[in-house]
DNA sequence: CATGAATGAGGCTTCATTCAT
DNA sequence: GATGAATGAAGCCTCATTCAT
């Protein structure tokens, strides 16, 4: 009889739930037996499974939205701030799996049911990263010619492409991305594939050549 | 009336529902409407959904793992190979984003359908790269300290974790990958990213701070 | 909407269809459609076809269990026992053909389902039996050769033999074997050729020959 | 090519899959898998399933009814003619578990489509018995009150019944009816409680009692 | 005569959802 | 607010049967 209670145990088992299975694979009724509330809650507190999937959405977008608000000391460098927040960006989805994996299924299901909320979400990064480029080249320390989109990109593929491996990283070279060792050497790698690419000092790669190679 | 045709048929059928829906939002009924088949012959060439779903999927890492069985000239660089490798598979991916789809689906399911399959091939992959990165050390070109895993990880996320999130970024920034000359440029990031990672006159990042930022 | 009722209903319908087509003639949605009641409850109720087949059954062997739990006087002679006991057992089947039929697809269909409640039940039938002949056999009243077996077997044999085969008597000589005269003239004679053949002062039949005759 | 054989080949297969499963549990594929014929065959020798099942449930008659055309020797005795008679009967059936069980099935399953076949053969039966039991009668060896319908009905009970529960007694009480020498030991059994319940010398059982027990 | 591919109806089962209390 | 019973649509799979060769 604590509706705020209910709602929310059914918000964190829909979570596990779907998470798990995506949407398609989760049932209404092991959501509701793993909560141990009555399925009829759902429809009342969500409207339907979709609204409960909607909202479970919402929540972990939210949640990841929140774990890159860093606020840095205004004497930080660009080099130090981005560092700091890419490392936090993956150390955050290292932490919570569940949370990649949500949004990986729900890019591939369609993306349209979050579309709206990753947008605002992503507008709000490429801002803050777009401040610390600009930074960054006019003291010279970035290259002139990056684009704050594609660095955006590469760093999202680089953290959601390899956390959505895990298990894989784990079968073929046992690479437990739970271990926080593990996390934090990966993290380095990361940084440097990044901060390398921008560096001033390195020039673009001159494509050495663009011959075809047979097969 | 010719079973070879109609087993194909069915295969590449499903691999479009699969690939669009995933395992769990497939129906065998709409896999047989679209071949214009009998949902009877689905059982009989491949025995249950299961055993479709697995077929699709052994036909999409094959065709993947053919994709970069490149001959090089003798004479061909490390550096070169390698760009030309990653050019390659990043190239034939975003060609085919079907297969990325397939792929990124089973990985998130629970991957243990295609585990076998993606060893076998990221052994073979493993071995070749190692073989490159050894002969780039010894000829100077590449840092001493690169890990050969480490680096196919690196490849596979910003490969994979790009073209997963193709719809994303053609919301955000109107960067459509199924435009070659996208392909091409997000193609050279990707390399200058990965190559960049490992020069030899490129010292590993030290980082400049382990500092902590508040939220 | 109350649950027990609802699975009673299912149960005493399934018995009907069960008895009519056998397990596999048995058509789940008929069943659901005969007892007016969702297909779905079935399934809640008793898991699977199996399940509600297997519950049945049960019920059926139990039944048939329970009609032959006769307290007799102290003072009741064997033969009396036993006459009552056949009178009983052959009269209440009579009464229950769906029984019948039941417990003879059963045993056609394979056996192994019921094996266990048969068992059960036919030991403590096999004892009592034995009580009876001991003591029979003690009074001089039966043969010291009967086998309680043997004997029961006979009875089992008599008794569903005859009533598995109704329809065919009734076709066959108009002998209708729901009308209770007739089932009374039928104990009779059943009960006859038991005792008759059990009788102490009934030799056993000495073979008049072994002869082989030619077709 | 030579369609007699394949004719005789499926209706074979045809019995042994019918008989093990009966006939909503047999799967005309498998009839067909097991004969090693063409399924297509079926349709074409048979019209359909029903078809086939007629036909194997005649062969099955037929062959019963041949089993009893016994020639006796003008001098056999009457009691010498039922007693082979039974005996034979018992124990081709015992020989032919296929045949009882099929019978059996069909009882079951509605006795509609056999009715007809097994009438002409009752009607043959009960002519000879009913000759028998006059020669015996007049012979001063049966009682006088016998009535011919009633004592097949009880042979066929007894034969039909105990032969139908083959595995039960065997698993109750390792009665294995596969081996002669158990055959032959309840057809002595058999026989001696059919002819003793029609001696002359022994009077029809008088109730002792018809009073009701509680239960 | 014989084959293997194909079909549509219908089987068992499970889903998300709503009703009655 | 909360429950357990109930529902109809739809899912996967299998059947007897027929077509094209």
């Amino acid at each position: 009889r604590n509706a705020d209670a209910t709602r929310e145990l059914l918000l964190a088992t829909a979570a596990g739930v779907f998470t798990e299975l995506g949407f398609d694979g989760a049932r209404v009724d092991e959501i509701a037996r793993r909560a141990g509330v009555n399925k009829r809650m759902i429809y009342v507190y969500f409207g339907d499974k979709e609204g409960l999937y909607h909202e479970v959405l919402r929540t972990a977008v939210e949640q990841i939205a929140r774990a890159t608000e860093i606020s840095f000391p205004p004497d930080a460098s660009p080099r130090e701030c981005l560092e700091a927040w890419i490392a936090r960006y993956f150390g955050f989805l290292a932490e919570h799996p569940d949370l990649v994996r949500l949004v990986e299924w729900e890019a591939l299901a369609d993306g349209s049911r979050s579309a709206a909320m990753v947008q605002s979400v992503a507008i709000h990064e490429i801002k803050w990263l777009t401040e610390q480029l600009r930074r960054g080249q006019e003291a010279g320390l970035f290259r002139a010619d990056v684009d704050p989109t594609r660095v955006l990109m590469t760093i999202h593929a680089l953290c959601f492409g390899t956390l959505a491996r895990r298990r894989l990283w784990n079968t073929l070279w046992q690479l437990d991305l739970s271990v926080p060792a593990a996390v934090a050497s990966v993290t380095r790698s990361l940084t440097d594939v990044v901060l390398n690419g921008i560096r001033a000092d390195n020039p673009p790669e001159t494509p050495t050549s663009t011959k075809e190679y047979a097969r």
